[in-house]
DNA sequence: CTACCTGCAAATGTTTTGCCGAGCA
DNA sequence: TGCTCGGCAAAACATTTGCAGGTAG
């Protein structure tokens, strides 16, 4: 995502519209890991006119274009980052929902393996592990933690 | 889950109904990873009285008890196992949805080290690999193999 | 000018919930 | 008998889609 918004749409032949440049530029600025709700709230407070719609439509084209990727992390919503990055998986702390982001070519170079030793060439894979502060106690049955917003 | 419901009920201070019998039943016998949908489907032709918010309930029950495990690979619906295997990770054949389980000693101890390394311990984790058989040519935009049922 | 885009609202698919009658312990 | 359960239908969400007007190329 590091392009500008032209070359990607000329790149996937799309047209360079006013919704398109600011959901890419949004997305090219994040960070973390929003929902299709999020984008839309950030994309609105620069251009208040975009459906949510045309976020939903344009994430998907992306996706299926592999200019970002889509995440569930096991709540309902899908959430988004750039795939510009190098490829990494997910550390996701269950009690503040914070994302922390790595990378293991051993883990990688293991799932090759496996992947071949069952006839399989691997498309695609994801990693999340959910942990908790080594600090703390461990908690009998803590409460979900919903929305970090 | 192959105890008997009884006993498991007793253990989780829950009643032992009807609708849980068969319930758990049908997720003991399971050898796939059936969505709530299908669940109720195979429950229904045991007890067609029971009711798909039934088995939204029983299964969330379930799963707060670590009694089954929930995934959901990428499409939306979430999609169930009972948890007395000993764990294990997912390949998931995208041409034709199978699943195959395994389990790797060695990633799962990259994993440790990882999160201690990031001052975290384990709370749970999730490892996907999305596969395609190794004999296949790569289809360059290969439509997506949605549904399996 | 034409095909592609988009806002809007309605439709869909999945999961949750309120209500109240029914059944387990 | 009391408190939990469960069926039913409506609600709550997340996402998709039909349509009709707009606009990039």
């Amino acid at each position: 995502m590091s392009d500008s918004v032209e070359e990607i749409c000329r790149a996937l032949n799309l047209r360079v519209t006013g919704p398109r440049r600011v959901i890419m530029q949004v997305l090219a600025e994040a960070t973390d890991h929003p929902d299709t709700v999020e984008l839309h709230r950030r994309v609105t407070q620069i251009d208040p006119s975009v459906a949510l719609a045309t976020v939903y439509r344009t994430v998907k084209l992306l996706e299926d274009k592999k200019i970002i990727e889509r995440h569930t992390f096991g709540d309902g919503r899908a959430r988004y980052e750039s795939a510009d990055h190098a490829h990494h998986d997910h550390l996701i702390d269950v009690e503040t929902g914070d994302i922390i982001e790595f990378h293991s070519d051993e883990i990688e170079r293991l799932q090759e393996e496996i992947a071949r030793k069952h006839g399989y060439k691997i498309v695609s894979h994801k990693l999340e592990i959910f942990v908790a502060p080594l600090d703390k106690q461990p908690k009998s049955t803590s409460r979900k933690a919903r929305k970090t917003s």
